[in-house]
DNA sequence: GATGAATGAGTCTTCATTCAT
DNA sequence: GATGAATGAAGACTCATTCAT
């Protein structure tokens, strides 16, 4: 009897101890990541992936209660590698002038948005944003709190006086920025000149003089 | 950059002749958009606008082909209402010098972007950007091209060089900011403030001081 | 309420008594056996056939009933052409020695069978020969039957004894030899070599050496 | 002649490995049986199928992906079942002579075609000829062949001279004859001086004096 | 733990047929 | 008589999920 339960468990049923566990998990994470990515996400399903990842769907089930926590766990991986990036050079970030500190910045994170940015777009399009699949879109407002905890630090070198404003339009505009350039512009991101570009955009707006 | 594309009919039907089919299209439309900012687009199904418009799931088929057509022609509805609210005041900005014109142009841009928020966000977030039903980023993009024509227009008041470089970190600026703000801080777009502190970020990187 | 009816109604709904009706019948019928040849019989839908004909939906049920009813008058009317190609020159047959018979009644059925080839292949091989609509199957059977009858007259030329197998071992070969030759070899039928060849398949077995 | 054709899945989905399964699959194909043969073609929906076997409709699309392909099945199935009655007696065929090869040749025939003859006549008589769906038809080509390949063998004993119109002739005749006697004289087979003369009409046609 | 056969609620969609205008 | 909008039963088919082996 299958009734498909109204509420789904989206945590993952067990955390898997020995190192066999691991490696299938990341194996049908991976074969998860590819299907999504080839076929999108309407057309992924679960039994799709478990023969992508060579897997009974038994197996799968045994790893990821419900469809949703298959793509939870590939959005939450997905968003971890990406803060990973941002805060390993976060500290370095706090201490520069505010000009190369914009300019780091902004390289960290379109950076971040660099990571499997096929998989990213489609997480971010196609992946609706209901419960933990949400993580993206939550991994970019933590982004937005973040510059803003920057800004603060900044306080001292800013024209702007509603620090609460400017940082929604900095934090705003840094993010789209670069969202967009990673989505339909990716080869601005090799270009330099984009980066004091933008942190110009960004300087001008917020610094004194 | 994949995804396989279903081939499914998008096109409406047939154009409705009378009168009262006219009503049952309209009928239809605005149950959709209800059941789709209620339920989200996954669990949008014919059958459900269909009971939800009063309306047999035959005299939907009768109008919209598929389900990809029906919401389809709700983004399209959408989009042109605001379309229409950009173009109509669109000549009377190519005219004002920058700064009236750079306010003018978020005033109208935000005022596009806070028609049926609610819709707009579903529409944003859940539809995949399929086929026709990718209206939407189609329109932003247009937004864009938009954007871009008027910087030509206002090339001689301008600071920067690049003008596409310029002009590509405008527009996702101007289209990020007031689309963050629909969707996130929706009461940030009632205080004026906010509008001479988006001109001020595009004034200050584009214009000569 | 729709609501289909377990036992369809087949009856024309009336016969139509003005001229303009009889167009309306005919260009319905005409459109019919258009769209079968062309889409085949699972994939012809009343809608399509009043499309088809330039005439309103309605107008169609208000002549034929039922979808069953319309294609059995298509059969009815093949039928009839055919029976009318065979029963004008059955007289002239009767009186003929076994040979000549034989040969004219061959030609006959050749004839009969090559009224408009395409439609008669579409009414035999995706037609169910259920209700009226098994038409045509009678109308093999009549043949038939037509074929032991004219047997019967020639009762003193035959060799064979046992009349009743006889009659029904030429009529199968007969009917079988035109149908395959309409079905899978119509080039055939121009051959005149053709035509005395079957005659010669069915004198030598039941005449007299 | 055209009939468009849709495109629909008909190999089967995917062979059984576990006995369990072969189980199911054989429980399916006989029901389809059983269903075609009570309701006809139009009438036998996959549902009352998985409902007249005994199992889930999902299981019924694990192994058959569209009602095309269960129904093709069946075909293939009943085909070999007749391909191996008549190939296993041929060779014997061969090397006698016309007369007694002629008889075993309508005998084998008759016991071909009365494998099951109710799903036969189903399947002769109700299944549209497309696809693999059509392989009975193709069959019936294929002892069309063999009666040629035949003749070839038996040529010296001829007194027909256009050997290819007397092949079609004679395949289509004793083709015609057992079909017919299957389907509207199932008696007839038992009587064996209903193969004599049979035999009699192909050698009194083919035969020298 | 693994496997994969089985499940069936739920989707989309069609189309013969009716009936208000 | 004609029109075509509306109907909804019914069909094909999918896929997340379970559970016997």
């Amino acid at each position: 009897m299958p009734v498909r339960a109204r509420r789904v468990r989206t945590q993952p049923r067990k955390a898997p101890r020995q190192a066999r566990s691991r490696a299938t998990v990341d194996t049908i994470l991976a074969a998860a990541a590819r299907v999504l990515v080839k076929d999108g996400f309407e057309r992924t399903t679960t039994n799709r992936v478990a023969e992508a990842a060579g897997v009974s769907i038994g197996s799968l089930y045994q790893y990821f209660p419900s469809k949703e926590s298959l793509v939870a766990a590939l959005v939450t991986a997905h968003v971890d590698e990406m803060r990973g990036l941002v805060l390993a050079a976060l500290e370095e970030v706090r201490v520069l002038p505010l000009r190369p500190a914009a300019r780091r910045m902004i390289e960290l994170l379109v950076a971040a948005h660099a990571v499997d940015p096929d998989l990213h777009r489609v997480l971010m399009e196609q992946v609706p944003r209901t419960g933990r699949m949400g993580g993206l879109a939550d991994f970019e407002a933590d982004l937005h709190r973040l510059i803003v905890a920057w800004l603060e630090v900044h306080r001292s070198e800013l024209r702007v006086t509603d620090l609460g404003l400017a940082a929604f339009l900095a934090a705003a505009t840094v993010e789209a920025i670069t969202h967009f350039s990673v989505l339909y512009q990716p080869e601005r991101l090799r270009d330099p000149a984009f980066l004091d570009e933008a942190t110009d955009l960004i300087v001008r707006y917020l610094g004194r003089d």
